[in-house]
RNA sequence: GGAGGAAUGGCAGAGUGGUUUAAUGCGGCAGUCUUGAAAACUGUUGAGGGGGCGACUCCUCCGGGGGUUCGAAUCCCUCUUCCUCCGCCA
């Protein structure tokens, strides 16, 4: 959520950057309800203290004053009334519009319409060549018995899944892996809700734009989390934290829950794109300092990269235009790494920054030197999500007979060095 | 699921219709004293918003929302959360 003063001094950057990550947003309508609210506002508080001030007297005016002093306060009241009814619809409609607004991008951030105009920014690793012909992990993972889609199907439906045995144990592996290298940096790591409160979907920013996407437990109001993030953001929603304990580094493994309403065919085969899966993912709560947050930024980033780099998988990290950007996004990389199946690097990670757009919507706040109260910035990547990392996993360690190499970073976490 | 009880500032805790601009204590901050620290003493210390160039000023907030009243932390309705007991249960 953007301050509404802001909006107020910024009404033209404001609509220029809502065009290029491409929100349809009615400043006009907005602004106008809020100059309309601070009018009625400014009246009704006049009257209220008028109503405080003589019903002050009342207490120790005499019988016959009082009568008097009682009158004059119920003149005030059909106005007052109708004021505070007033106040009450517009600031209600003033915060639902004020929800719908997006964060500008940065300045630096490519503009954009979508994906096709990331900007790729680094390369790491070298692209596998097969001397043979190379399966698709879906080939691979029914060869080895790892992968069953159609039991996951018939269980959950479409873009369900089932990993068996070493695929299960692979999954295992990957994520203890990826928690441990979270732990060894001083990450503080939480077990958290998955289910969670409309409060939580809201003032991280999936609510009430991406509300199609998400599942919904309408008989108790609650909704499952698409990502830990939710939780992980929310932890401290409310509170007023002491400055000398920023920046506040987390990571929760979760299991995550997406409709992918609006993906109908698309990526429909194989582990790619699925209803629920695992993620281990990162946080941090900071200070309101842009150059911290870009430091922070690159961290995170770089927690990812160590990742993939232990897995042996190249990738490519992308910066995303505004067009690719999400509501409070105000700068995102992605991490794409190589899918041989697809000849293609695809994402697997994404790291963002918000600068103060869900810790206003959250209320997450600190006391700066002066004694002062700051809205925090948050900021979250990707560790690693599973099974789309098996994808490229699978396919770029597969060996000639089918088996599966494991790297060494991983083999103390699989007490093995191949799969068969 | 049923029956009771509770929710007040960072924390503890008073307050059941009007000098409450929420007492008091603890904690925090500043100062006095001290070589320094502690102790003691003094002062200060919640959040959000509106108006004003400004000294400043006004409004709202006692778990959330609604209501009664000239006036609500206090009375009523409702929701949420926590505690106790009963039932059920991985």
């Amino acid at each position: 959520m953007l301050d509404i003063k802001f909006i107020r001094e910024n009404k033209d950057l404001v609509s220029k950057a809502a065009k290029d990550k491409r929100f349809n947003v009615d400043l006009d309508s907005l602004l106008k309800g809020d100059e309309q609210l601070r009018s009625f506002q400014a009246e009704m508080e006049q009257l209220q203290a008028e109503r405080n001030r003589v019903s002050k007297q009342i207490a120790s005016a005499s019988p016959a004053e009082r009568e008097t002093l009682k009158a004059q306060v119920s003149a005030l009241k059909p106005r007052l009334e109708t004021l505070e009814q007033e106040v009450r619809t517009l600031s209600a409609d003033v915060e639902r519009q004020l929800l719908l607004v997006p964060a500008p991008a940065r300045a630096d951030v490519p503009i954009g319409k979508d994906d096709s105009e990331n900007v790729e920014i680094k390369k790491w690793g070298t692209v596998p060549t097969f001397a043979f012909k190379a399966k698709t992990h879906m080939e691979l993972g029914e060869k080895l018995d790892i992968v069953d889609v159609d039991r996951g199907v018939k269980i959950a439906g479409s873009r369900s899944y089932v990993l068996k045995g070493w695929g299960a144990r692979l999954e295992q592996a990957i994520l203890r892996l990826t928690t441990d290298k979270l732990i060894g940096k001083g990450y503080t790591q939480l077990s958290i809700p998955v289910l969670v409160n409309e409060d939580a979907m809201t003032g991280t920013g999936y609510f009430p734009g991406g509300r199609d996407q998400a599942y919904l437990v309408e008989r108790d109001n609650m909704a499952l989390v698409g990502t830990a993030e939710v939780s992980l953001t929310s932890y401290h929603s409310g509170e007023i934290l002491k400055d000398e304990h920023l920046p506040l580094r987390y990571f929760a493994q979760s299991s995550c829950f997406r409709r992918e309403a609006g993906t109908y065919g698309k990526d429909a085969h194989g582990l790619y794109r699925v209803h629920q899966f695992l993620k281990v993912e990162q946080v941090i709560i900071a200070k309101n300092d842009v150059a911290g947050s870009e430091e922070l930024h690159n961290e995170l980033l770089g927690n990812a990269e160590q990742i993939l780099q232990d897995l042996e998988l190249p990738y490519r990290v992308v910066y995303v235009c505004t067009g690719d950007l999400g509501q409070g996004q105000v700068r995102k990389h992605d991490i794409e790494t190589w899918m041989p199946s697809r000849s293609a690097y695809s994402e697997t990670h994404s790291c963002s920054t918000f600068h103060d757009f869900q810790a206003r919507r959250l209320k997450i706040r600190y006391k700066d030197g002066s004694g002062q109260n700051q809205i925090c910035h948050t900021l979250n990547n990707t560790a690693i999500a599973s099974p789309r990392v098996l994808i490229p996993f699978l396919e770029t360690h597969q060996q000639e007979d089918g088996s599966i190499r494991i790297p060494k970073a991983l083999q103390p976490y699989l007490g093995t060095d191949v799969i068969r």
